[in-house]
DNA sequence: CGCACTAGTTATAAAACTAGTGCGGTGCTTTATT
């Protein structure tokens, strides 16, 4: 079979883009995959192809609802009418209509937490499964441990279903997600296929400032002196909307994107972004997956993120369309401060574990047992997961390295904020990549010809003002 | 843990201190009773 035929015939492409047909191959060769793919390498293809080519449907485990809604309606859009995505967007009666007729879709999206039903499990049992898609597999590392049990539940669904090839789809792979993803989604003998990482037209840049009111200042200097469109980090949601509304008043367009806001707020801002209608955004770390926004020309992180690999995400959804951009962070001392307590806050204590297991042996519901012992719902979630498999020292021992673990990655974070040596290397060598490769616009520590990125003028606030920044920058690399 | 904010104190009028308090990220899922 000639599959770059394949690939013109349905998509209309002439070629694979780098590592795509590899992965294909394998699918089709039935082998678990790991593919390890750069933001924007077209990594939906790598399962809807194969899907085509193969007997059966294709189930794909998504994050959020909101990114498999995205991808039903584009590839609706594309002509593929047998693609549905199972969960709470459905009413009880649609989504016993789906269930009931799930061998009518080729393409199935779901959620992690679904499939931990057993009523849902039944259905899929029943179905001939092509391929299971594990899409973002990093989130297995980043969510499953402390926030998202059902991720690391993926495995129990394995087992009682007669399961076809895995495919795992990431960006972000370091030590810990190499080990996780085969772990967890029992693979057997995986192949790995990865494509560097290297972001090279991004240029990283930290800056050491002394105070918040300073961050402000520099941001308001920036925003109004360059152009976006662009993404501030912030690490709270309170922050975020301070920020935009500082922006607001000097005029910039602007507005705060985080978890506390409205599902409908949320999808209108991210389409006026979208559109071209916002020029910045100041988000907390909520604003991301599923943003395929190819123009976003900085993402400067007004706090620190919790650990290299979030931090690496974040600064790549800059520059997607491949013309230079800028990542910036700024940090002031004892920032890390703040994030230690967010990672932290939310892993249950021992106290907590043991008083919630006693309340529990002495007979008492759930939901009050978490109340009293002051678990959080995430933090009873995950006490949950763990007491279905492991004693209580386990789970003890688990939760303390677990705490552990996370403060060695924010210390890796942190020592990339201070590192004098090349930022880009950094962060490179964490994926396990090496790179000696010579960029005239690398990092703050690699004599960045800085001074001409700072200050590249915003001519106006009008919608030319993309452009003329493209051309900028462009003339600029010379 | 540390920052921002508030209420109370001082000592006789306004402002400057102090002690106490609150706050701090990611998302999936809810089919049943008065």
């Amino acid at each position: 079979m000639n599959l770059t035929e394949e690939l013109q015939r349905r998509f209309g492409y002439t070629e694979f883009r780098p590592g795509q047909q590899e992965v294909i191959e394998h699918v089709l060769e039935g082998r678990d995959t790991i593919a390890v793919l750069p933001t924007g390498m077209g990594k939906s293809l790598c399962y809807q192809l194969p899907g085509y080519l193969m007997n059966g449907s294709v189930l794909i485990v998504s994050p959020l609802v909101s990114l498999m809604e995205d991808q039903v309606a584009q590839m609706r859009k594309n002509g593929e009418k047998r693609v549905v995505a199972l969960n709470s967007f459905l009413s009880y009666s649609e989504r016993e209509k789906v269930i009931r007729q799930l061998d009518h879709f080729k393409f199935i999206f779901v959620s992690p937490e679904m499939l931990s039903r057993r009523t849902v499990v039944d259905y899929f049992r029943k179905l001939q499964l092509a391929l299971i898609v594990v899409d973002e597999a990093h989130c297995i590392s980043q969510w499953g441990f402390d926030f998202r049990p059902d991720y690391l539940r993926l495995g129990d669904f394995l087992k009682i279903i007669d399961r076809p090839p895995i495919l795992a789809l990431t960006a972000t792979a370091d030590q810990k997600v190499m080990f996780d993803i085969p772990y967890y989604l029992q693979m057997r003998s995986p192949v790995v296929e990865r494509q560097s990482l290297d972001r090279k037209n991004i240029c990283y840049s930290v800056i050491r400032l002394k105070s918040s009111i300073e961050k402000m200042a520099w941001i308001k200097n920036r925003v109004s002196t360059t152009t976006g469109p662009g993404i501030i980090y912030t690490s709270s949601r309170k922050r975020s909307d301070e920020l935009a509304k500082e922006l607001q008043s000097i005029g910039v367009s602007c507005q705060s994107y985080h978890a506390g806001k409205e599902q409908d707020d949320r999808s209108i801002i991210q389409s006026q972004f979208y559109n071209g209608e916002l020029d910045w955004i100041c988000a907390t770390n909520a604003f991301g997956m599923g943003i395929h926004i190819g123009n976003i020309r900085q993402v400067i992180h007004e706090h620190m993120p919790s650990t290299v690999a979030d931090y690496s995400q974040e600064v790549g959804r800059a520059g997607r369309d491949g013309l230079p951009s800028v990542a910036t962070l700024l940090y002031m001392q004892s920032d890390e401060q703040l994030t230690s307590f967010i990672i932290q806050t939310d892993i249950p204590k021992e106290e907590q574990v043991r008083y919630y297991n006693n309340l529990l042996i002495d007979g008492m519901a759930p939901e009050e047992a978490a109340k009293l012992a002051g678990l959080s719902e995430t933090g009873k979630r995950v006490i949950d997961y763990y007491m279905e498999r492991f004693e209580v020292v386990e789970i003890i021992e688990k939760l303390l390295s677990l705490a552990e673990e996370k403060n060695t990655e924010l210390q890796t974070m942190l020592s990339l904020i201070v590192t004098t040596n090349c930022i880009r290397k950094n962060i490179l060598s964490y994926f396990g990549e090496e790179s000696n490769l010579k960029i005239p616009q690398c990092c703050s520590n690699c004599s960045l010809p800085e001074m001409e990125w700072l200050t590249v003028e915003k001519p106006s606030m009008n919608k030319h003002a993309i452009m003329t920044w493209d051309e900028r920058i462009t003339k600029l690399l010379g």
